[in-house]
RNA sequence: GGCCCAGUGGCUCAGUUGGUUAGAGCGCCGCCCUGUCACGGCGGAGGUCGUGGGUUCGAGUCCCAUCUGGGUCGCCA
């Protein structure tokens, strides 16, 4: 592959290649579209339509060419013969080849010849009288077509080519109706949509901020929003009780199949509500939008679990429930026990569980040793397994330090039948239901137990409050420090474990993906106070950074509560796509570079200076 | 920042334990063809194997470094 500045200078000559010499575009004076291609149906026999488009293919047979003609909504063809279209019109059709686009005018006609099944338009054609190539193209780098197995890198930096592609063209759209559909949802339900700042004071508690220089302010710079959370609040303190947008969001973060430094949410804030109010609005926008889209029922209520269970039984906040195969707690059966492993474990405090994949007591040993290294991956020191033979017999990694009886006890508790093979994990809890978590998903894949027809949705409610942070050595927000505790555990703010308190806060999952979440806000100054002091900031600091959400709450603000959700990852599981990337029009690539446009690019010495910016030497 | 995967004509790939002129399908170009729709027939062009270095009589194949893209851990209040 060339390096990013060879790439660069590429595509400077692309674009600033003039049009040339060979160019013989016609005009589109006259001629107005009648129709997109597939709206051209058998009921239009007989009448003359203009359509315009891109040619996906020709079959020239000598006296008679035969068009495919592509727009966005699908292909016609259309034929073309001397004796209908005239001699030029003819000559400018032999020229014809993929890419061209071209203006057609001609009769409808039921097909002569064989029906195409696999068209929409399958049995009808355009007899062309006119015909106008209103532009040339060149060979395109990878072929425009649906289900193109292209290197994606190819396909995004000739991104223009790609969103061509049926089936990306078919994400988009999808993507264009969903949006439209949660607005009219949303506005019928009562929310305004209102636009928040994109130029904001950066609040560096979190995600990393993009920060943005100005020509006015040298030496200060506003930051990107990673959220609209702080003005959707001051909206409730202002009275729009319901709000929404659909909102540009950026983190300075590292990019993932599902994760892109700008994204898109639909963001939104109620007032006078609690958790069930939020949940309620929240299921009917899904359930009307995933019918709206893909025509799927999403059943009424969506099943809730608490982050607790979730944790225990999925070993994750956002478990995939479309199989089982959840973990098990052995730590009282293997308290006893001669494997060292176990029992350190759980004389530090940790645990042990399992997991039980069904059938698979004869995985090979290599496969086991890739497995543990897979959990090597997330941080476990090894990974144990006990097989149960399909003959009875055991084969197991810990083998000579367990009796007979032991074993006998921990097969019982995982369930474990003949044919079954058996993981368990021993560490800090954490460590253990992350490794597990993990193992459970990749299992799954293994195994082929995913039914991707399903669509499981999912509410995890009573997230901790806080968690500490080793790093940092003190509690951090889970959610974020506007997030109210549940009231039955507000006392345990002032004494307690701080560890302990739950939150008035839910995410929605869909197959094992956090789709969204949100919380009710802490709307009392006191209980705001005390979190800012909890996570250690001082009055100045919080009042420099937040002093404006504070002074609000001074002025009369009203319970309230909200919710976000990332728009890309809903379209990508609605769509069954691998990766985000597949339902943004222009993505970025993993370094958060663009492979089309080639930014983040160096900028003019002229303009640092204006800004007051020098940068190091060795930039 | 760590780990893993990939890089061979325009595209997608094959390329045996290192061994003569690096193959295929599609695409592309030319000629022919009035019912094709994975159109067909005949002919043709096009790659030195991401880049640099090394080992070797000999490297697409082995080693080191590096670039590019992807997955993932960390990170993502």
């Amino acid at each position: 592959m060339k390096s990013r500045d060879e790439v660069k200078k590429c595509n400077q000559e692309m674009m600033t290649r003039d049009g040339d010499e060979e160019n013989m575009a016609e005009s589109i004076k006259g001629l107005k579209r009648t129709h997109r291609c597939t709206e051209v149906s058998v009921a239009d026999t007989g009448s003359v339509v203009t359509v315009m488009g891109w040619v996906q293919k020709c079959r020239n047979k000598g006296g008679i060419i035969f068009v495919d003609l592509r727009d966005r909504s699908g292909i016609l063809q259309v034929i073309l013969e001397e004796t209908d279209c005239g001699r030029e019109n003819f000559a400018k059709g032999e020229r014809l080849r993929s890419e061209f686009v071209i203006a057609v005018t001609g009769t409808v006609v039921k097909r002569s010849g064989a029906v195409n099944e696999n068209l929409k338009t399958g049995d009808i054609e355009i007899r062309a009288a006119e015909l106008r190539i209103l532009s040339e193209a060149e060979t395109p780098p990878f072929p425009i077509e649906a289900g193109s197995r292209t290197k994606e890198e190819l396909r995004l930096k000739y991104r223009f080519l790609d969103l061509r592609r049926p089936d990306l063209q078919g994400n988009i759209m999808l993507r264009s109706k969903i949006t439209a559909d949660i607005r009219s949802f949303l506005v019928e339900e009562g929310f305004l949509e209102i636009e928040t700042p994109i130029l904001n004071k950066s609040t560096p508690e979190g995600a990393r901020d993009y920060l943005v220089p100005s020509r006015v302010h040298p030496g200060s710079f506003y930051a990107l929003p990673q959220s609209p959370q702080l003005f959707k609040q001051l909206l409730m303190c202002a009275g729009y009780d319901r709000y929404f947008q659909i909102a540009k969001c950026f983190r300075d973060e590292d990019l993932r199949a599902d994760r892109q430094p700008e994204f898109t949410q639909v963001d939104m804030e109620l007032s006078f509500v609690d958790v069930d109010d939020v949940i309620a609005v929240n299921e009917r926008l899904l359930q009307a939008v995933v019918k709206s889209s893909v025509g799927r029922d999403v059943p009424l209520p969506i099943p809730r679990m608490t982050w607790t269970e979730a944790m225990d039984r999925f070993g994750t906040d956002k478990p995939d429930t479309r199989f089982g195969m959840e973990l098990r707690d052995v730590s009282d059966t293997v308290q006893g026990c001669g494997f060292a492993v176990f029992t350190g474990a759980l004389t530090n405090g940790g645990t042990v569980r399992g997991i039980n994949a069904k059938g698979q007591a004869e995985m090979p040993r290599k496969k086991i040793d890739a497995l543990t290294e897979f959990a090597k991956g997330y941080g476990a020191k090894g990974l144990a397994y006990l097989a149960v033979m399909p003959d009875g017999t055991y084969k197991s990694s810990f083998a000579k330090f367990m009796t007979e009886e032991e074993f006998a006890a921990l097969i019982k508790l995982m369930e474990g039948e003949k044919g079954d093979l058996l993981f368990f994990a021993a560490d800090k809890t954490a460590l253990v239901l992350s490794v597990l978590g993990a193992l459970r998903l990749e299992l799954a894949g293994q195994m082929g137990l995913i039914d991707h027809e399903r669509l499981d949705f999912l509410w995890i409610t009573e997230f901790p409050l806080l968690e500490y942070s080793e790093e940092e050595n003190r509690y951090v927000a889970v959610h974020h420090p506007f997030t109210m505790p549940m009231e039955e555990d507000l006392p345990l703010l002032e004494s307690g474990d701080l560890g302990k308190i739950r939150a008035k806060a839910y995410d929605i999952v869909l197959n094992g993906t956090e789709l969204g979440g949100g919380s009710v806000r802490i709307f009392q100054s006191e209980v705001q106070e005390k979190m800012f002091a909890i996570l250690g900031m001082k009055k100045e600091e919080a009042k420099d950074r937040f002093g404006f959400l504070l002074d609000a709450f001074q002025y009369g603000v009203p319970p309230h509560a909200g919710l976000a959700y990332g728009l890309d990852r809903l379209v990508m599981l609605l769509v069954k796509a691998e990766s985000i990337r597949e339902v943004i029009a222009f993505p970025k690539v993993k370094d958060a570079s663009c492979l089309m446009t080639s930014a983040p690019d160096v900028v003019d010495p002229k303009q640092l200076e204006e800004l007051g910016i020098k940068l190091d030497e060795h930039n």
